[in-house]
DNA sequence: TCATTTTATGTGTATATGCTCCTATTATTA
DNA sequence: TAATAATAGGAGCATATACACATAAAATGA
């Protein structure tokens, strides 16, 4: 036994069995799949997140959105920066309270998340099929507890 | 059923039911959890990772260690150098290929990584606790399943 | 051998991520 | 009410991510 493997035993375990690095890798993983769906709307993975985000919840305020989304507010803020370049959402000061800023979907966001929407549904069926229907339900909880995990902080 | 929540119902399932969504988002909680541990060490999740496959896979290409990570080559690249700039790794041009850029753990990163290994240790066995090892062995099956999915591309 | 192709890598650009420190505004309390 | 605390948000900084394009070197083929 050399001298380079006369330790490696010690470094599989955070090598494979890692759990941030797991998913870490997954998320780069399917991240690619779902950007190269919507690359034809020019949109990043993220920024459909955020639209859909903004349409669910109606106009909301930076705060309150990155929670919901477990984003620091901080990377939320410059998120937006690219949104609103493009016209797909609006920032406003908060009317009752002028802290706050509240984001709105535009018209001109809606029409790219409605030519966005099938180009969505298509890869997210083509990602089920694949892992099958069962898996994916497991895969979203199991990942729903994690999720929690942080929370909890 | 005012103007604002007619159409909803749409969203409802790329906001809540999207793979490449939860996966970030857990990838964003879960790299909360383990950067908060090695921050004694001032590496990062990522840095740790790319410590440890490089002390795992001995010297080794770029291109070779990206594979492995399912990482950019160039997001590989711009990743190494702030561990090159603290010492932790030594990229050399390749000897038989001078194409090849070799990248080789240091002993100043053999021992950050010996700093490091312990805080991950800890932070691991809290999570796999937290989410019991069932759990985990189950989610990260599956999640190797789907970063397999982007591998066949 | 020399032209062509393939391979390994780096750079420019843009977005994604979050910590620390800062300001403005609102809420609380002495 | 005035001082203080709490809250919402932004800016500076560093890292993470990957696509498009460019370069250098090795491999291939005529």
């Amino acid at each position: 036994m050399n001298n380079k493997s006369s330790h490696l035993r010690k470094y599989l375990e955070p090598a494979q069995g890692c759990v941030c690095f797991t998913i870490r890798k997954s998320a780069r993983a399917i991240t690619q799949l779902y950007e190269e769906a919507l690359r034809p709307t020019g949109l990043r993975a993220t920024q459909f997140t955020l639209l859909v985000a903004t349409r669910v919840m109606g106009t909301v305020t930076i705060s309150n959105l990155a929670k919901g989304l477990v984003m620091d507010r901080t990377t939320l803020t410059r998120n937006m920066k690219p949104l609103e370049k493009k016209g797909f959402i609006r920032i406003l000061p908060g009317r009752e309270d002028r802290r706050e800023r509240e984001v709105t979907l535009t018209l001109a966001g809606q029409k790219i998340l409605s030519a966005a929407l099938p180009l969505w549904k298509t890869v997210q069926q083509s990602v089920v099929e694949s892992l099958g229907q069962n898996r994916v339900t497991r895969l979203m909880k199991d990942l729903s507890v994690t999720i929690q995990l942080a929370e909890a902080e």
